[in-house]
DNA sequence: CCGGGGGCGTC
DNA sequence: ATCGGAG
DNA sequence: CTCCGATGACGCCCCCGG
């Protein structure tokens, strides 16, 4: 199949907006492709050329990406920055500027899906010296011989962004309609949770049917799909959500983590560790592998916890920023184990010896994990609370917090409260003191700078640089970006709201180490709520103040909505401020 | 040989 | 991670 | 309610260039 068939479905998924038209389209896709090119036209969909456990990345983004469309028209690389800040999508820049050159330059060859994905795989493949300019002259000899609208898919498969409305989700239920019929659409997804690999699901439908799919078995070695969780600000709704009766668990600080053990397996391949995104993190924290064979007491299965960072001496749990100097670390690792030791905090078992578990409802896993599991000094089962009493889960969260936890995870006890991947149903709920904002310290931060926004953003700002005050010196110190918590109207509004304040450069009393698209002069002040402040090497906020080298920033920032029109910029939270804040969350009491 | 930009994954 | 838009 | 795609801080590794 030519990849400009693709394309050309993905042109009209793009523009259509019913969920269910773009499914149709995804469908007639599918069905016109052989099961070789329908497993990797369903990667090319996501993104990807793989499953996400497999360790295979492109390499390159919008700077590379950027180059190689340079290379392939030499295009002034200036203009070519102004025009990806002004359409936000990489995909618009190959597309234009191809499509002003292919007038003199003709099509060289027609590009497969199979070809495709043989260029494609073979620059993922690319490492050590001069690769760079291997990938960079590559992907200019595919944007070359592209047309103007596979350059541009060709782009947004690069970056991983495809943007036409389609997931995994659409995917599947598209996959369903082609193969397997809508009474089987459960039985489709369950694959998929099971597997982790869209692929293959699609490949076994396409070859053998979904009679095949369902025969798959949850198995050691093979990452499932992480359950995930809804947000709650409330216990008492999240406890009507629940039936009135729920279990509510420590909400640890850390990487949330997979376990595969086979005790049976060679020495050295008796424990796997996952990620979340099913990263393989075995490597990294070797020092608990023994740790988890000593505590789990069958032949094999898969548990799940949070590997949280731990004061070994007095047992207590450390800030977020410990655990992430030991991921994804190949250097260094034994200096690390010591510097940064880890605690495997259990809450799930998945698959105990033979027995199949993810089907079962949340109190009989629970049941059998602690059955199977025997604590030790690294291994140890999540604080866990059953009540449909609200004041009794109030002061449990309050234990949570005082103990380093970010808040609880709600979990119900219904029949169907059985592991599915994703977040469905209200079956997790999580429930952390930053939802509210009375129970943390919001911030009002000064505009000084902005980034052009991208995809639906294309046309207004996509963040703004914020910054606070320092009434010494009379500057304004970066805390942070913000992108999140802006309605439409808000960011349609921004541009305008800040055209008094534009200035050619950035401004003497702004301090910082970020480059903005656009600067301001400090007018403007926004209300901002986030989870906590963080040491950081990227803002100027009390830099060198608590930690020689770093500044202050905040961990999930946000806006809440409020414009403070009563505020001047002197008026803004000042540096030593957000310094009392870091002061004040060090002692959890 | 080291610093920094770029990429990618964690939250 | 958080958040908002749209079906 | 579900699904998708905007956006955040930050730490590690890689490659490249001074």
């Amino acid at each position: 199949m030519l990849f400009e068939e693709v394309v050309r479905a993905y042109e009209k998924i793009e523009s259509t907006a019913s969920r269910l038209e773009m499914r149709d389209m995804l469908a007639d896709l599918f069905s016109g492709a052989s099961c070789d090119e329908l497993k990797t036209i369903v990667y090319l969909t996501t993104g990807r050329l793989c499953p996400e456990f497999v360790d295979m990345e492109f390499g390159v983004a919008d700077k590379q990406i950027l180059k190689a469309i340079y290379e392939a028209t030499r295009v002034d690389m200036g203009h070519l920055e102004a025009l990806y800040r002004k359409t936000g999508d990489l995909g618009a820049v190959a597309a234009m500027v191809l499509m002003e050159k292919k007038q003199s330059s003709l099509f060289t060859e027609s590009l497969t899906v199979e070809g495709l994905r043989a260029a494609l795989e073979e620059l993922s493949k690319k490492s050590g010296k001069g690769s760079q300019q291997y990938k960079s002259r590559t992907l200019a000899g595919l944007f070359h011989s592209a047309s103007p609208v596979e350059a541009k898919y060709l782009a947004r498969i690069l970056v991983g962004k495809m943007r036409i409305g389609v997931a995994v989700m659409t995917i599947l239920d598209a996959l369903t309609v082609v193969f397997a019929g809508d009474e089987n659409r459960q039985a489709v997804e369950r694959a998929y949770n099971i597997t982790s690999d869209i692929g293959l699901v699609a490949e076994i439908l396409c070859t053998k049917g979904v009679e095949a799919l369902k025969d798959l078995r949850v198995q050691v070695g093979h990452p499932l799909k992480a359950m995930l969780a809804e947000r709650l600000g409330d216990i008492g709704d999240i406890m009507q959500k629940m039936g009135g009766r729920a279990a509510f668990e420590y909400k640890y600080d850390g990487l949330r983590m997979q376990v595969h053990i086979d005790k049976g397996a060679p020495e050295g391949g008796k424990i796997k560790m996952f990620s979340r995104q099913l990263e393989d993190l075995t490597p990294q924290f070797p020092e608990l592998h023994h740790w988890i064979l000593n505590a789990f007491e069958e032949e094999k299965g898969i548990i799940e916890g949070e590997c949280v960072p731990v004061d070994i001496t007095t047992g207590e749990f450390l800030p977020f920023q410990v655990i992430s100097r030991r991921r994804g670390r190949k250097y260094g690792l034994d200096g690390a184990i010591e510097e940064f030791p880890v605690k495997l905090v259990l809450f799930d078992v998945l698959l105990s010896g033979d027995k199949e578990m993810i089907d079962l409802p949340f109190p009989e896993r629970r049941k059998e994990l602690e059955r199977v599991i025997g604590p030790n000094e690294r291994v140890d089962l999540s604080t866990i609370l059953i009540t449909d009493n609200t004041d009794e889960a109030q002061s449990f969260f309050m234990e949570a917090l005082a103990s380093g936890c970010e808040g609880l995870m709600t979990k119900s006890l219904a029949d169907d409260s059985v592991y599915r991947a994703g977040n469905r149903g209200w079956i997790w709920i999580k429930y952390k003191k930053e939802y509210r904002s009375e129970m943390v310290d919001t911030v009002d931060l000064v505009v000084v700078g902005a980034f052009a926004g991208k995809g639906r953003r294309a046309d207004t700002y996509g963040a703004l640089l914020m910054a606070s005050y320092n009434p010494e010196e009379n500057r304004y110190e970066t805390v942070c970006k913000l992108g999140s918590g802006f309605d439409d109207s808000h960011l349609s509004l921004l541009p305008e709201m800040l055209k008094p304040y534009l200035q050619k450069a950035k401004d003497r009393r702004v301090e910082s180490i970020m480059e903005a698209d656009y600067w301001f002069s400090p007018g403007l002040v926004l209300e901002i709520i986030g989870a906590e402040i963080t040491h950081s090497p990227a803002h100027t906020c009390a830099r060198d103040v608590l930690k020689e080298g770093a500044g202050l920033s905040i961990r999930f920032p946000r806006f809440t909505g409020r414009f403070r029109d009563d505020k001047g910029p002197e008026d803004a939270t000042t540096s030593q401020e957000i310094v009392q804040i870091y002061r004040a969350q060090l002692k959890k009491t």
